[in-house]
DNA sequence: CTAATTTGACCAAG
DNA sequence: CTTGGTCAAATTAG
């Protein structure tokens, strides 16, 4: 169901070299983080940190840049490809399963280590897993809306080995269900934008290292993951309580400029066929080609907090100015934004 | 009752 | 083979 019409741009690994690259270089990043993260145990880290942070940095630069040329297209949409459940017996196992199993994974979008499972989404678990080399099992969540709109996006929670009051979250895939918190707050900022642009038309990537260092949040697309604000309900409650000792907290000032840095132009006509695109329902135009990721996109939202407040209080706040839609999550998104048939 | 979580089996990749 | 990711039946929670 989730493929045909050009289904997801999920094959990473498929045939073509920038793909393959690509694939490498969210590997060399996963390995970094867990680097970092191991860093973060030891007492003399030193210039180690700076320098992974900044090893970090550059590679999501470079995976925004190929993510723009490579993995777009290919895609074989033949579902042939897998699929395998080997056609032995049907009444073997207790319960038979058909068609196919692991998909590839959705494109990485962002780790973040934080304190709160709550971060404004609406998440189901669907599995956990004791992972080698780790004590603390890696638990898997994928987006409540999956089954309704077909949000691809998933994420992995783990604690921190060295802290177990932390969490790392790693984040894969978009949400490509309507959110009305991200889609309200999307819309103004594209508005604001429009009225000061006026065509230049440069695409500019620019690194945003330096400030993007905030602390604790690695993320190989500097744009999306927009963190809703309204938390709706908590799949499960928050933990711990003391999460006053936030580890470095800065507060990243640079929204702002980080913001500028992005074409104007581009956004505005995203947003515009964004809206329109949505109108026709069922299927948003790009629902999550990794073009599209690290492309252009909607994220003046995400910007302005790439690094995901780390203390329940802050949502609370956030969530006051949201208005109108914090009242109603669940129920009310469908009917906000029912536009389908 | 429905919906979310738990848990072991299944499956693919290395 | 091992490891990590997903599915879905069984269980639990609201």
């Amino acid at each position: 169901m989730t493929s045909c019409g050009g289904g997801g741009g999920d094959d990473a690994s498929g045939h073509s070299p920038p793909a393959a690259v690509y694939d490498d270089l969210v590997k060399v990043r996963d390995h970094a983080a867990t680097l970092e993260n191991m860093l973060q145990g030891t007492p003399n880290v030193g210039d180690a940190g700076e320098l992974m942070k900044e090893m970090l940095a550059k590679l999501s630069s470079a995976m925004s840049v190929l993510g723009t040329t490579g993995g777009a297209a290919a895609s074989s949409p033949a579902a042939g490809g897998r699929r395998k459940r080997s056609g032995a017996a049907a009444s073997s196992g207790p319960h038979r399963r058909s068609s196919s199993r692991r998909r590839t994974k959705s494109p990485f979008i962002e780790m973040v280590t934080t304190t709160t499972l709550n971060d404004g989404k609406s998440w189901r678990k669907y599995g956990q897993k004791n992972i080698h080399d780790s004590t603390n099992p890696r638990s898997y969540y994928r987006c409540t809306y999956k089954p309704d709109q077909g949000c691809m996006a998933t994420r992995q929670v783990q604690k921190s080995q060295s802290n177990p009051s932390e969490l790392e979250i790693s984040y894969y895939g978009q949400h490509t269900c309507r959110d009305p918190a991200t889609f309200s707050s999307f819309i103004v900022q594209g508005a604001a934008a429009t009225a000061t642009s006026d065509g230049a038309n440069l695409i500019s990537f620019a690194p945003i290292n330096g400030g993007a260092a905030a602390s604790t949040s690695t993320s190989a697309f500097p744009h999306q993951v927009p963190f809703s604000r309204f938390s709706s309900y908590s799949s499960s409650p928050a933990q711990e309580g003391p999460n006053e000792g936030t580890p470095s907290g800065s507060p990243s000032p640079a929204c702002y400029e980080k913001f500028m840095q992005y074409d104007i132009g581009q956004l505005a006509d995203v947003l515009g066929r964004r809206t329109s695109a949505l109108t026709v329902g069922s299927a948003p135009a790009g629902y999550w080609p990794v073009v599209n990721i690290a492309g252009v996109d909607m994220d003046a939202a995400g910007v302005g907090m790439d690094s995901f407040p780390s203390s329940p209080s802050s949502l609370g706040f956030m969530s006051g100015s949201l208005g109108s839609f914090g009242g109603n999550n669940l129920a009310g998104d469908d009917d906000l934004f029912d536009f389908d048939s």
